[in-house]
DNA sequence: TAAACTGATGATAATGATTATAAAGTAATA
DNA sequence: TATTACTTTATAATCATTATCATCAGTTTA
């Protein structure tokens, strides 16, 4: 695990002026060690062996913390709860339609489009958004097996 | 308001053994009549009038019959209601990050980027979605007109 | 036509993720 | 040490959506 980022992070947020508790730390921990882009829910249950007392809004206060520092990404996808991802690189995410599984993965310029919806609509564009949807290798497989 | 795509739609669910209401009619007909990609609860607000006894309940499940008979998208956005839109052509959004606006626009091609993420990741792809927020030109006038 | 059947509606309760509240704890500062 | 500001925890509240179920309305059958 990096613990580059980690440390990287912990100026961030002391320059900020936040405090750096045994949860906070562990929950950035938890994030930068994981690729599962996990639920707020994953998270607590990750370290409940860890921190017995540590309250679920606990956990919720400080996704908010790191992400309003710009520390992680909160991923909506409506039906279900935010997934949260460290931020390193800008990158996509594929999801898997079956089992729910984000995967990162890397596109070049989408600059266009944003010029384009600027010039057709008049809005002052800040960014995009775009997933691509899917069935995962492991899902395939599986649904091989069964036939 | 197409006529049209009403009768097209309501000959959908005909065919698919789905009983038309007087409340299905209706919100059939508010969703071809408006732009403005509305919640489940601004269609109940919008009929109430008319229906003063419709249960909400009834918006959600009708919404629900429309999308599983693909006459209709569901559009989350996590934080708040899902909102819902009449499928005609493909199209993509433009979102305004102060007011919460939803236009529509045209972009061609993002095959190349499905066939990407299928080589890169070995997912099979179906779909992808793409959203790009920004300010849109009313708030950018009221933004200007207070300063 | 009357009875039976099927699916839709409407009132209300339940669910579940997230947020708000408030008391108690902890660290920084004077 | 006393004060202050911030943080955690437990718990209650919120809010969109779904589930339940009695009632209703067409349609089919006898
Ligand atoms: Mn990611
Ligand atoms: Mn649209
Ligand atoms: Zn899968
Ligand atoms: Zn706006």
């Amino acid at each position: 695990m990096s613990e580059h980022k980690l440390n990287d992070s912990l100026d961030t947020l002391k320059k900020s002026g936040v405090r750096i508790t045994p949860q906070r730390h562990a929950i950035l921990e938890y994030l930068i060690s994981t690729e599962s882009h996990p639920t707020a829910d994953d998270i607590y249950k990750a370290l409940e062996s860890n921190f017995p007392n540590m309250s679920v809004a606990t956990v919720y206060n400080n996704l908010r913390v790191f992400r309003n520092a710009g520390l992680i990404k909160e991923l909506n996808y409506g039906d279900a709860s935010s997934r949260f991802d460290f931020v390193t690189h800008d990158h996509y995410h594929i999801i898997c339609e079956k089992c729910g599984t984000i995967v990162d993965f890397h596109y070049p310029g989408l600059e266009e489009v944003e010029h384009l919806a600027t010039h057709v609509t008049g809005f002052e564009v800040g960014s995009h958004r775009l997933e691509v949807y899917g069935t995962c290798p492991a899902c395939i497989d599986n649904a091989a097996k069964v036939n």
